[in-house]
DNA sequence: TCGTTTTCGATCATTTTCAATCATTCTGCG
DNA sequence: CGCAGAATGATTGAAAATGATCGAAAACGA
């Protein structure tokens, strides 16, 4: 990756979170930690960002926030390691040229990030995951059609005739508010309809969870566990509920927060 | 490959996406990595693109990278004062509640202006009118479904079902890149797919244009001036193109920069 | 307070990228 | 056919960027 690609890289990771620490950008741009810190240094010199201690943060704070306020802002910083080793581990999935669909939601929103560098064909509903995707990614963007609802951030329409008929995709990326054996549940019902729509669009429905999720109790069930083909989650799930995810037939893919690409054999 | 064919790639490429290298240039173009060298070099020198170490980088980025920093880099557009009056009329034609389609432009972004305070519903395939009105406005926001495409900024989709079909407008306000007696005319075959798509939605359709518009001529007519009912210009606007616009039986506003604020006129 | 851990800046070897040069190929023309 | 001029490709040394290492400084915990 060449210098101003890293440089958008940081500033697309900044936009979407106030502060970013020196070793996630090392992910994020497979540069070294000396190469990042240089970089950080450049965009400081231009007044682009803030350097601080041990990352950088954003000049002009709130900017994906702005859509409904806090909400969106305050889980998307719940949980936060996870949620982008779980991130990563979704996009691991992807090959250039793949059609996905991506929900809108706090967890695939983090897709986002690794994504920069690829080049997929990328439905959502998502007004956030659009912008980003659109002004910081080579990927091609697709969009439902619809009123923007600033709560949820999400797009949806009323009537059936949103564009999301048209799209076939290879994998659909969503999150959920909690999940059981009773299946995925959400609380909100527009998020209920927004991802019904879109769930019958995809070969295979990838779930991203991060392991707090398997405690939540919601009201309304999305789907049952079956209608999952692959569940992502984070290294703090535990013994029962990995096995009850597995017992249901789902492909189990942990993602351990810290080392999101990770093979090194015998590391000593 | 010859020399002007390798420079079209490359700005093709480099219109895709922000950044490419020399490596995958030479991949493109078949060339050396000399020859593409030298190619960037020559783009370079006719400001074409942005020499960057390790390749080239598209010239104009901040005004689609940068987000809310600057409300957009619509600053820069031409004949601003005349565009911002223009719209202002515009939006004195809309009342709170009134359903509104704003076609994606240059013009009807000045819209965003003074509709910061209505409370309208606004359908609109253009993402920069959609984010603008969603964090700056307490408008409901409505956007049609389907690609969005970088260049023109707007949102398409190649099928029926965007979502365009369901909604009823008061009015419909789009620009235009041309205008004569021949009809208004787009350059843009996309632009020309979309305004197509919305134009029958609207009781009325405003057309938004600033006088220099009456000069240009562009290839391709989106529709006569018969399907027009009101045109909105600035007071640069010679005679005989306002008799010809009233011959037509379209009803003329013109909106002088200077006042665009303090105006009521005609009204009482 | 002290010791530990993390972060940072500087240095240096390695790799990548660049510009200049020269040989080769292509093209038009007599 | 041969030649001139331009474009292209290959080569090479210089310049820049990168990554690893190490000691210093800062934050942290006891």
């Amino acid at each position: 990756m060449i210098e101003s690609e890293r440089h958008r890289v940081i500033l697309s990771a900044v936009q979407a979170r106030p502060v970013v620490t020196v070793a996630e950008l090392v992910e994020l741009t497979d540069a070294s930690e000396a190469t990042v810190r240089r970089d950080i240094a450049t965009l400081h010199m231009k007044k682009k960002v803030r350097r601080v201690r041990g990352g950088v943060e954003s000049l002009a704070p709130p900017q994906f926030v702005g859509l409904s306020g806090r909400p969106f802002e305050m889980n998307a910083t719940r949980q936060i390691a996870q949620k982008r080793a779980i991130a990563q581990a979704a996009v691991e999935l992807c090959e250039d040229g793949d059609p996905i669909i991506i929900n809108g939601g706090t967890t695939t929103f983090q897709m986002v990030h690794p994504l920069a560098n690829r080049r997929c064909l990328v439905f959502t509903n998502s007004f956030p995951i659009a912008e980003h995707l659109l002004k910081q990614s080579k990927n091609t963007v697709m969009l439902s059609g619809g009123t923007i609802y600033r709560e949820q951030n999400i797009v949806l329409s009323p009537f059936d005739n949103d564009g999301t008929r048209n799209f076939a995709a290879r994998r659909m990326f969503l999150g959920a508010s909690g999940i059981s054996k009773l299946g995925v549940m959400e609380q909100d019902p527009l998020i209920i309809q927004a991802e019904t729509k879109l769930i019958g669009q995809a070969d295979e429905v990838v779930l991203m969870v991060d392991s707090t999720k398997f405690r939540n109790r919601s009201s309304l069930v999305l789907c049952p566990l079956e209608r999952i083909h692959t569940l992502i989650t984070d290294d703090g799930i535990e013994d029962k509920d990995a096995a009850m995810i597995e017992a249901h037939g789902l492909e189990l893919i942990v993602a351990s927060p810290g080392k999101a690409e990770e093979a090194s054999p015998a590391a000593g």
